[in-house]
DNA sequence: TGTACATCAGTGAACGCGCGTTCACTGATGTAC
DNA sequence: TGTACATCAGTGAACGCGCGTTCACTGATGTAC
């Protein structure tokens, strides 16, 4: 797998291309990826851009990926930075890597969970393995808590709405999550609630309302996981 | 209050202007607004628009401020439509009103929670009193509750952290709320899980994962609803 | 009721700028014998 | 080790299209006397 010169260079110049994307798409919206723009700022032509990406969708897919990627990447290292055991602290670790890299990547999130591009459609058999992965973590941290008998959802959870019970069973099945049905549950019903938190906090309409976004962020996960019956230490 | 003949076509015009904008957005997403495009549908020159929007920000301003009060005339309407003392069902109302009207007004939805519009920055002494609008119909409700004593938080929520804690006194103070702290809370804990499911389903993210969005999100606020004491009938 | 004048809606040309993509090309770097 | 040839990076012109905003203007509608 060693690259020759000519392959590393060729790698560094699309990883420039990215890199002033991603400064395009802080600035401007993500909307405002432009190759001209690009090219500009790189000192080219715009047509030696071609070279790298065979048009503007190729480069939005190519941000797509690294950043589900780059996110995937920070959940799994906030999961293994805790002790195996203490899956209430795991999860805790994981929720606030995945609001840190969206405060820290606000464009790049924005790219994967925001307004799509117009025109653009994200071809879904690349980028749905990108998504699983990051899910996975969460998913995974429930399921080793149930195995080991540590998840006690109360009452209210126990009987899920039929539909939901169904599709959700098939998809466990299908995408090899290898999991029972209450992880995959509480993994979506909590991913939903920081999400939300999350896009409203970049946007700017919950600071306005809350005062401290973190410090309300670290209680609503504190209290969705004793709905689980898991503490923190 | 009556208006002269002038004043009917010139409202008319611009009611006419915001429609087409509106489509637009539809099919080509929030940052597409274009004035040349929107006389060319109207078969007017572009010049023509200044006349009834000094500036496109203008034009945009007045879609955002036309959104938040659709969204809350829809909110008020669904709550007028439940029994005064029957809170669960007038909160499940209301909310049920809020995923619908995302739903049926996406472009809009997107226009006033997400992405923010490059180059455009919204005048917030106009648009933060629309969205107080519809979010005091959530918290109204819940503050009647707790009046009539059936609001009945759990255990964990009783010890809100202390800057979240100040800040939310000092906004229902600021801002004329009149209500305590309990329904201002349990307000914003709601409605961001509802926005991100919403959020969600909009981009195409949920329905993958959960497949019936309508079931999923009926019964996540119904738990809602139970965390706080509140049951439907 | 008729006329003069003011108001208003809409035109058309222009300024200065942006975009993605195709094509035929030059000149440097790497490879095979 | 030197040379011939292939590969690759990047150029520059062109096509056909988009945008917001300013300016001096025409012609219809409404208003005051």
């Amino acid at each position: 797998m060693t690259m020759t010169r000519r392959e590393r260079l060729r790698e560094n110049t699309r990883e420039e291309i990215k890199s002033i994307a991603r400064r395009h798409m802080q600035e401007q919206g993500t909307a405002a990826i432009s190759l001209r723009a690009i090219a500009r700022d790189m000192g080219l032509t715009v047509t030696a851009l071609y070279r790298y990406y065979p048009s503007h969708d190729d480069l939005v897919t190519a941000l797509i990926l690294d950043a589900f990627n780059s996110l995937a990447d920070a959940m799994e290292n906030a999961d293994s930075s805790q002790p195996r055991e203490r899956y209430a602290n795991r999860l805790m670790a994981v929720m606030l890597a995945y609001r840190a890299w969206a405060l820290q990547n606000s464009a790049d999130f924005q790219l994967i969970y925001g307004n799509p591009i117009p025109g653009y459609h994200a071809p879904r058999e690349i980028t749905v393995p990108a998504v699983v992965r990051g899910f996975r973590v969460v998913v995974g941290i429930l399921a080793e808590a149930m195995a080991n008998g540590q998840l006690h959802p109360s009452v209210e959870y126990q009987q899920l709405p039929p539909h939901v019970s169904a599709f959700m069973t098939e998809l466990i099945e299908q995408d090899g999550y290898n999991i029972p049905l209450e992880p995959m549950y509480f993994g979506v019903s909590g991913w939903v609630k920081m999400h939300g938190m999350i896009m409203l906090e970049l946007f700017q309409h919950t600071p306005a309302v809350v005062g401290d976004p973190e410090e309300f962020y670290r209680f609503e996960i504190n209290n969705i996981l004793k709905t689980a019956g898991l503490t923190l230490d």
